[in-house]
Order: C-alpha cells, then sequence, then structure tokens
DNA sequence: GTGAAAGCGCTAACAC
DNA sequence: GTGTTAGCGCTTTCAC
C-alpha cells in the first residue's frame, strides 16, 4: 500500500495538510502520544512508535512548527539582522551561522536593515513578533530606540563584526580602533611616507580610518582620506584612487576598506602607470577569496568570518536551550595577511 | 505618562511578553477588538483605536505571530532555499526578494541546500513545517522525492534561473541551453578558431557548456572543457586556465561558467604572458560588480539578478493573498556584453 | 507507557 | 462597532 504520499482521507478543514489527530487516527492513539514520538520518542514503546512512523508516512504528515512554537513557546527560529545581503562581506558569517543553527535545528529568519538603518523599528517588530529563540546583528549599527526594544523583548541577542563596550547581551567580534592603528603601523614600518585611505561611509570603516590616522598623527603624519560609497565596490576604489593619483603629493600607500575597493584601487594604479607596489602599497580589508589570486596578491586585513558565524549560532543555541554559552564576549582578533601589493 | 516601553505590570506567564488580553484589559475592550485594530483598523472607532493603540504603545506590545499565524493560516513567511548564500550568484536575487517581500509584510527564511542536495529532504521538512506563503528555489536543482512533496505540500512554489520545461508551479528564469549556444556563436563569429570551456560543476554550468560543445560540433569544431569546482573561485580558473594553456594546441577563446572563474583566467593567461583578448579571448558569466571595472574589462553574459527576486517575490505574494499572478512563466532572457576580453 | 483535558495567543463567526 | 464564543494544531500537565 501507501503507493503515494499526500493527503489520504476527506479534506481536511484549513490547507488540507494532514493534523496529529489524523495521524493519531490512522494509528489508533491519542494525538498526544504522536507528538511524544516526534518530541520524546524514548518515552514511547517501540510498537507504538513504529505505528505512528508508519501513519506519519502514509498521511505526509509534516508538524506545524507554528503551532508548535505557540504551545511551547520554542519557535526553533533565529533572527539574523544585515545591512545588506548583497555585500560580499558577512556571506561566510551568514552561510556559517546558517549551518550551525540548521545542524541544531533552527532555521534562519533574514532581515535587511540597510546601511542607513530606517526601516529598523519595523524590521525590529516583524522579527520580534516571531518569537525568535535568538536574534544575531551581523554588522549591524543599530539605534538606542532599537536597543530599548531588543533588551526588553528578553530574546538573547549577539552582536558581531565589532566589540561593543556595551553589548546588549553577547558579543562576536573585534577591535576596529585597533585594526586600523595596526595596519597604519604595519605601512610606516615597512618606510611608507605619505598614507592615504579609501573607505566607505559605513561606521565601523570610519572608526578604522579614524584609528589609522590618530596612529599616523602620533608620528607626526597627516592621512588623507578619500570617501566612496557603501557597500565598497571596485569602481568606487578606481574612482577614489584616480583622486588620489592627482593630487599634488600622491600617497605611496593605501588602506582601503575593503578588498573590493583596494581592487580597484590597484586596477586604477595601474592604469595609470603607478607600480604596485614599489610605487604605492595598497592594503584591503575582508580577504575576499579572490584576493589572494590577483596580480599582485593583495595584503589585506583577514578576518576569520566563519568562526563569527559558527560562534554566533552555537552561542544562541545554548542560550535557546537554557544552557549557558562557554563565554559572552569573544574577540576573533585579526590579522594581516602580507602579501604582493605592499 | 509612559516614560518608557516595556513590561509594565505582573509578570505574565510564559516568556513574560504582553498579549492582546493585557493590551484589552488595559484600554477596556475585548481581545478580538485589539486585534482588530492591527488587522481590520478600519473597522473600529477612531476613538477606541486611539486608546487600543495607547494601550499598546504603554505595554510595548508585540503581536505574537506564530499565534496569528496558527489560527489564520497566513503566515507571513516566505523561504528561500538556495545552493549557499556564499556564491556571489544570487545575492542581487536574495536582496531583490527580500525588499519585494518586506514592502508587502512578508518575511524570509533561508534555507541553504548544499550543490550536493543532500539534507534536502530534511531541511524541505523544516521549511513546510512552517507553513510558508510560498517557497523560492533559487538556483537549486532537486530531487524527484523534493519535488512531490513540494506539490503535495500545495504551497506556491516559484523555481527561477532556470526555465524547467516541467515546473512544479511557477518558474522565473533563462534557457541555459540558448545562453550557451550563443556565447560560442558569438566567438566563432569573432573569427575564433579553438574555443575551450572552462566550467564548475554545477547542474546548469554543465549545460550550458553542452550546448556550447554542441553548437561548436555543428561547425565542425570540436571544445575542450577543464572542469573546476562549485561555486567557481578566482584560483579554480588560474588553475584550469594552467592546464588549458599548457596544451599542445592551445585555445584561442575561453567561456568560463561564472565571472570570478573569468578573473581568474585572465589573471593566470596574464601572467604566462598570453595577451588578453589579442591571443585569447574570455567570457565571463554573471556580470558581477566587479566585471566591469577590471583590467581588460570582462565581456559576460549578463542576467538581471533583481528582477528575478523582484518578480518571485510579487508572484509569490500574488497567491499569497488570493490573486492569480500576470504570468506563470518568465523568460527573462540573457544578454551578452561585450567588453573588452573579446 | 498512554490517554484525557487544558490551554498557548490569536482571529473568525456570529451575535447584539 | 463591539463583545462572546469557539477553535487553529500543538504540547503539557496529570491521571491511570
Amino acid at each position: 500500500m501507501a503507493k503515494a504520499s499526500g493527503p489520504k482521507k476527506r479534506a481536511r478543514r484549513s490547507g488540507g495538510a494532514a493534523t496529529v489527530v489524523d495521524v493519531a487516527r490512522l494509528a489508533g492513539v491519542a494525538p498526544n502520544t504522536v507528538s511524544r514520538v516526534l518530541n520524546h520518542p524514548e518515552q514511547v514503546a517501540e510498537g507504538t512508535r513504529e505505528r505512528i512512523n508508519e501513519a506519519i508516512r502514509v498521511t505526509g504528515y509534516t508538524p506545524n512548527l507554528l503551532a508548535a512554537g505557540v504551545r511551547s513557546s520554542r519557535s526553533k527560529l533565529v533572527a539574523a539582522i544585515v545591512p545588506t545581503v548583497s555585500g560580499p562581506m558577512f556571506l561566510e558569517t551568514i552561510q556559517a551561522l546558517t549551518e550551525t543553527l540548521d545542524r541544531n535545528g533552527y532555521q534562519l529568519i533574514l532581515g535587511q536593515a540597510g546601511y542607513d538603518g530606517l526601516r529598523e523599528d519595523e524590521l525590529l517588530s516583524a522579527i520580534i513578533g516571531r518569537r525568535p529563540a535568538g536574534i544575531a546583528l551581523i554588522g549591524v549599527v543599530h539605534s538606542a530606540e532599537s536597543r530599548r526594544r531588543l533588551l526588553a523583548s528578553q530574546i538573547p541577542v549577539v552582536e558581531t563584526w565589532d566589540l561593543t563596550t556595551t553589548p546588549i547581551d553577547m558579543v562576536v567580534g573585534f577591535s576596529h580602533e585597533e585594526t586600523g592603528a595596526a595596519v597604519c603601523d604595519f605601512l610606516l614600518r615597512k618606510g611608507r611616507k605619505r598614507p592615504a585611505i579609501v573607505t566607505g561611509r559605513d561606521e565601523r570603516a570610519k572608526r578604522r580610518a579614524l584609528a589609522f590616522a590618530a596612529a599616523a598623527q602620533k608620528q607626526g603624519i597627516e592621512v588623507q582620506i578619500e570617501w566612496t560609497g557603501a557597500p565598497g565596490t571596485l569602481a568606487g576604489g578606481r574612482e577614489a584612487a584616480a583622486r588620489l593619483l592627482a593630487r599634488d603629493t600622491r600617497p605611496d600607500a593605501i588602506f582601503c576598506s575593503s578588498d573590493l575597493i583596494a581592487l580597484g584601487v590597484v586596477t586604477e594604479a595601474t592604469a595609470h602607470g603607478v607600480s604596485v607596489p614599489y610605487e604605492l602599497a595598497v592594503v584591503g580589508f575582508g580577504d575576499l577569496n579572490f584576493s589572494e589570486g590577483v596580480i599582485p596578491p593583495l595584503t589585506t586585513v583577514h578576518l576569520d568570518g566563519s568562526r563569527i558565524g559558527e560562534l554566533t549560532g552555537s552561542m544562541l543555541v545554548d542560550r535557546a536551550e537554557g544552557r549557558q554559552p562557554a563565554q559572552k564576549r569573544v574577540d576573533v582578533t585579526f590579522s594581516i595577511l602580507e602579501r604582493g601589493s605592499t
């Protein structure tokens, strides 16, 4: 029997999907016993369990997770809020997060806040309304109002890609100030005298740029800054580089707020006959998957985006299951990968 | 009054979040009137509405969308299944989809099927269990079993990035066969005699490659194919190019299954002193945001990923709201953007 | 090990 | 316009 799956008996009230009641009737048990097979199979006798599993197969029953969530107030859902999904920066993090959640039986619901953070409040309502077991803020800057709502919601939160001093709850990230200063140091140590910056306008990039400039200032060096849009693009990098190369005092080193921008800077410099790294050193940020393969290979700031995603995922799952996560604050640090462009 | 939001009165049973009952009590109305303000505000007298809205503010009430979903069997949730989120190919589509849904009050839940499509069935259960109003399959190949389950679930489905002849429900895409043949034509017309292919192993890329080869065959030309991993990387492109350039009959044109691979091929060729486009023409696929900016600018197959996402979103929303979408099958076509690399 | 009964938070039907 | 009643599909006591 059971040639095809799909609804067998008469159509049911709403949607026509099979319910615990249908399965229970077919298996000759009470509805809650079906629930038990799904959630605590060890509490059910083997014979009964088999009969019920067979009934599940025959009816094509797929548990209604919404209903389960209402009753148990455990939604098995985690929300991630990103500025936009189409910047390459956070992809590894989202991927690793999804996989980690998945492995633990959780689903990811994705919200785009945009780089301007308008609509942030509406988005938050939509998300909190789903009663997720946790919320991951990935590279998002949030308003005071959002903070308050998140705090009030009691939902576990992980903020990532930064190390706030006043976190809402948990944090996985690194210091953008340290990063900027470290890159400045690195370039000056290599004997560069006229460092410049090409940076997107987003909050974190700004802080790296400022820290870079401050570190240079300490050595009595003024840094030129060129702004470009967020998220960073190759074209934006080329334009900014063109402006920089046209100046009277041409920089001999450029720190870019993303690898894509850095590739643009290298491309433009090459097009102008400026040799990278001899006349111009270029440092990127993000260590995207193409950065090692281009010519010259890009020196860049490496961040373990996957690790951020995994940690975020397991911290949220821990909390969702009532465990205390190993740490509430993780500094994943960064590293400068020296390659051909410097 | 109402200095801060957040729960006011005594803690409530589960989770501590305010419910319709709390709001109703505070506003002196019945619970369903609160529900009405949320869902059909025009049915409620202005005075009552204001009182309720004030009560909502004071209590910090956020509607439990899970409960709403169970009762109304409308979850305001759409699921998207992608092979992996970290390939750049589908990002614009996911972004446009998210935005379109968002504008209509729907949220996106994201599932990664992986390129191998294992775990596909488990993923599908998790997704169908949420009773989403629609499912978008973005660049995913699905098993016969998955097809059956989707069909049985009665949930509106849009398959994208391809034009299946036997769609589950709706389709937004283009023909990979036509694409492959068109690129072949394009290269032969430009006088290339020894075309080759560097392609990832994913299903669609394979079909483009085969169609390319078949078109060449018709003109009596044999095509060399080099395989690389999926998703395509710059490094993979370089390796494949190195192998191709080492052969006795060196190709004078290479069609790549992604722009990232193409950039790798160009890089490797340049490193070998092979001039692009004079000695070697290179065509990419996807028109990623960097492709126009590199040197030489990449000739590539352009696809409007955003449009695919928007269309998918509005088709699903239409169906979710009981409307018939304008079309069930949309061919978004492709175009070959001729730039410096050919 | 299993069943009966209650109830999660919400919304749809039907009164008035 | 608004309240009363019922019930979505599930899980959680609490019996036995």
